[in-house]
DNA sequence: GTGTCTGCAAAACCTTTGCATGATC
DNA sequence: GATCATGCAAAGGTTTTGCAGACAC
C-alpha cells in the first residue's frame, strides 16, 4: 500500500461497476412488498447508482432534471425512502440541514470525515475502531444495530491552500455550530 | 472499580455541584460581548444545568412551564443559542427530528450510546477509540475540530425485558431510519 | 380492474427572524 | 437614555402527506 492511499481510505473507483445487481435487488424488494417497479423508480434507481459521492434530495433532482427527466420532490423523497429500506441506500446527517444519501450495495460499513469548509466527504475504516466499540458495548450489554463515527474539521487541501483556516473556524463555535 | 460501573462509563451525578461557576462563565461571556443577564437568561441558565439528562428545546420549555416560568419559544432558543457559543452547551443529532442539548461544564469530551427503544442516551468515553480516530486523521492531514461517535441500537435493559426486541428492529430499517 | 403510484399543493416539523414593546446597563 | 432582549406571529428550511388522476400488474 502506498503512502497516498492508506489501507484505510475507501477507494471509491472500485463500486462503479455494480452489474445492475442493485436493480435486481430493488425488484425483487418490491415484488415481495406487492409494490410496482414503475419507471420513475426505475430512473430514480440508475440516476442514485450512477453518483458515486454523496448526494442531498435537492441536489438529486436537480441532477435528474439536468438529464431532462422530470420527477417530483414528493417522487423523489418516497424513492429515497423506498431505497433506505431495502438497504440500498444509507442516509447520513451532518448537520447541514438537508440530509445525505450514498448508495451501498455491497460496501462494508464506514466512517466519514466532513470538511467544514469545503463540505468535501472522506470514507474512511479502521477496524480497531469498531473493536473498541464492541468491546465497550459488549461491556454494557448494549445490543448494536448501527452506528456513525463523523469527524468535523478541515481537510489537508483546504488547509494547505489557507493557512490558519483551522484557528479561525476553532473561533468561530457558531460555524461549527456545536453539533456532535 | 466494580464491574457495575466500568472505566469508559461516565458519571453523570458527579457533575452536579458545579459550585455556580456555570453563571460566572456565562456572566463573563455576556459582558465581554456587550450581552445583558436578563431574568430570562438567568433562569434558563439555572433550569439548564438543573438537568443532569439530555433534553430538547421542547422539553425545556415544558419543564419551564411547569416551574411557572412563561418564557416563550423564542426566547428558549436564542438563549440555548448563547450557551453553545459559549460553550456551557453541547447539541446532539440523534435523528429524532429535534436536536438533544446537554450542558457541559468542565466536562470532558464523550460519545454516546442511544437505545432506540426506550430513547435513554448513555454517556462513555474510550481514549482507545480517540487514539485511533487521531491516527486516521493524522495521516491524512486533516484538522479535526470535533467529533461525534454515536451508537444506535437496544439497551441492556429494553432487551431484558423483551427478548426478540432487538431482531424486531433489525428487520424493520425504517424504524432505525438508516441515519449514520 | 384492483391496487399502487404520481404530481401538485398544502401541511408538518423544528428552528429562525422581523418588529414593536419592555428590560438592562 | 441607548441598546439589547423579549414575545408574538410569521417565515424559513427540509421532509411528509392528502387527494385526484395515471400507471403497473
Amino acid at each position: 500500500m502506498s503512502e497516498e492511499n492508506p489501507e484505510f481510505l475507501i477507494d471509491k473507483a472500485s463500486d462503479a461497476d455494480t452489474d445492475g445487481a442493485e436493480r435486481r435487488v430493488f425488484e425483487e424488494f418490491l415484488r415481495q412488498r406487492g409494490l410496482k417497479f414503475t419507471q420513475a423508480r426505475r430512473l430514480l434507481l440508475d440516476k442514485v447508482f450512477s453518483m458515486h459521492d454523496h448526494f442531498t434530495a435537492e441536489q438529486l433532482l436537480d441532477r435528474l432534471r439536468t438529464d431532462g427527466i422530470g420527477a417530483s420532490k414528493a417522487t423523489v423523497y418516497r424513492t429515497l425512502s423506498v431505497l433506505l429500506e431495502c438497504d440500498l441506500l444509507t442516509a447520513h446527517d451532518f448537520g447541514e440541514g438537508a440530509l445525505y444519501y450514498e448508495h451501498t450495495f455491497g460496501h462494508d460499513h464506514h466512517d466519514h470525515l466532513f470538511c467544514l469548509h469545503c463540505k468535501t466527504i472522506t470514507e474512511f475504516r479502521d477496524d480497531a475502531i469498531e473493536e473498541h466499540q464492541d468491546r465497550v458495548t459488549g461491556h454494557l450489554g448494549f445490543r448494536t444495530l448501527t452506528h456513525s463515527l463523523k469527524i468535523y474539521g478541515v481537510c489537508k487541501g483546504c488547509s494547505d491552500e489557507e493557512p490558519g483556516l483551522v484557528e479561525r473556524y476553532a473561533a468561530s463555535p457558531g460555524i461549527v455550530r456545536h453539533r456532535s
